[in-house]
DNA sequence: CTGTTAGCGCCTTCAT
DNA sequence: ATGAAGGCGCTAACAG
């Protein structure tokens, strides 16, 4: 490090106390106010950068919140992060980013990170791959107050946020059978996400309530790359299903591509609606034909301000907030 | 802070001193394999976390890398972190992002930020609205490296990577030529951009080369908006372009979208060829003709590779690294 | 093999 | 209004 200004740089400089220095750049106004603006006229002078660690080894906040997700490249979770980032910025905290590429030990290693930074609070969506969710809640333990979003473990008492998708499931099954169709099929995400247990049972909810034909073979689930859902495919549409309700955008569009590789036509061979509605889909020309929207940003702002209460409040009771969604047609 | 337990903790709790708990924690050699394991059984015990604030102060290095980009919405800027975090994570270095979303007086929040972070490095793909690049190379003189990336300054003796457009973008104008194309506009980046003033040499060039038509009423900056690029459409369009070269394939989405509100056919009435190829386009039954692959990975890998460079040696001379496009056809 | 000691840079009583 | 001194948690000589 070129730069080695310390308070004590400037104390010497000036050839008085480093107390009086470090008074002085705090505006304390017990230090009159020629020397404090001498002083602070110096340390820019001389490029002196307060020293986080000293600072932090006494003052022990460090104002960081950890955030991890599976993944930056969808956008779902980037306009989370934009919104997780807006509520916290405001009470002056910063977001330290981490994606776990759905691979637990990733996840791990990102945590551990976390810990060793002092962030405050962590802000978790899960890894698909994650088997000991105990390397997560661990943080507790060491005072660090962990809120879950959109991938929360299951039956835990823990702070969480994910999509309340009954609604939107239910108006996408509605607007399928408005348009005619008798036979659903369901490709899913990993069924280890509490968010694929949401959507298989509005879908079968739905299916039993209007009376529309399933089987096994139309009920698929995936890890959510192109590969599995290619794979998937011909088995689902064996049965020859009016449509398809996918996981989320993604995963129609894998599944899209697949049929116009076999010469099945989407939305007019066998119908598309999925969760996510991103926005990319507006440009689309034949984009599913409709998609849960769920509100990321609200799920982002609601996170954050559980997880600013938690800051404040010691032992606050664990939270279940479900953010609506609702049927987007294209 | 629940957990307050320190190397004093464990020290007193062993009855030992605290130079043999951080020794033992150290895997030290010189002390007893015995207690080492003790030392180390208890610390987690306790819940041990090194303080990186009081580590931080003594060893100086926070093994931290700051990356500042626009935004993360953009495909084209996650694939690059992905890569820059592919790189820096073997030698141990983890990523501190920040988004200035184009905004200048953000972007300086971020670099203080990381300043504040005492960040080893920082990667930069500048802000659109940057005016005063010098808040940004400021950095230097605190002894941090600063290696630019896609948004690079211009006129600068600073280490930057960036495409190297030319070879794209002939590609391009000579597929459009292929099409039939005698006139042919252009949407552009913001003029403060470097890539701004690569994309449209290139095309200025190619249109002199081709003897292709244009006019200042062809050719218009945009601040990357959807409004700003429906604002310029319609006096472009009043030129009855054969094609439109946009700055990215959002550029073109928004292009092509407000074309269809009018009834224009894109892609029929007039073609469309833009710059970034990302992802998702592949999933449109009608994305721009042709797209200019820039290869982000390679960007990212670049800059890792520089940064990592710059935190070993002294001094290195500025090196400005192209990354070779090429048009992908739709 | 283990303990003692002196800081790293900063803030904060307690004096003056 | 300013200075002196102690300590945050940890590491690294320097002693045994």
């Amino acid at each position: 490090m070129t730069n080695t200004t310390t308070i004590k740089t400037i104390a010497e400089t000036l050839g008085i106390s480093i107390s009086t220095v470090s008074r002085a750049l705090q505006n304390n106004p017990r230090i009159g106010i020629k020397t404090r603006e001498l002083v602070q006229k110096t340390a820019v002078q001389l490029n002196y950068l307060p020293n986080q660690a000293s600072h932090l080894l006494r003052k022990k906040s460090t104002r960081i919140i950890g955030i991890m997700v599976p993944t930056l490249n969808e956008e779902f979770f980037c306009q989370i992060i934009d919104a997780v980032e807006e509520v916290v910025r405001e009470k002056g905290y910063y977001l330290q980013i981490f994606q776990s590429k759905d691979i637990e030990t990733r996840q791990l290693e990102g945590l551990n990170h976390f810990k060793y930074l002092r962030v405050e609070g962590v802000l978790v969506s899960l890894a698909a791959e994650t088997s000991k969710i105990e390397a997560v809640s661990d943080l507790e333990k060491f005072g660090i107050p962990v809120v879950y979003f959109d991938r929360v473990p299951r039956n835990k008492m823990v702070h969480k946020i994910k999509s309340n998708v009954d609604l939107g499931t239910k108006e996408a099954i509605e607007f399928l059978r408005g348009k005619g169709v008798e036979k659903l099929a369901f490709i899913n995400g990993p069924s280890l996400l509490d968010t694929s247990d949401d959507r298989l049972n509005g879908y079968l909810r739905g299916v039993m309530t209007y009376n529309l034909k399933t089987s096994p073979n139309m009920i698929k689930s995936t890890d959510l790359s192109e590969k599995s859902v290619a794979d998937a495919l011909p088995t689902i549409l064996n049965e020859k299903p009016d449509a398809i309700f996918t996981f989320n955008d993604y995963i129609a569009l894998y599944a899209m591509e697949a049929c116009k590789k076999k010469g099945i036509k989407p939305n007019k061979d066998v119908l598309f609606v999925s969760y996510g509605n991103l926005p990319f889909t507006k440009y689309m020309d034949n984009p599913p034909m409709a998609s849960v929207e769920q509100y990321p940003e609200k799920i982002g702002k609601e996170a954050a301000n559980i997880m600013l209460e938690r800051l404040g409040e010691k032992d606050t009771e664990p939270v279940q907030i479900l953010v609506d969604t609702k049927l987007i047609i294209h």
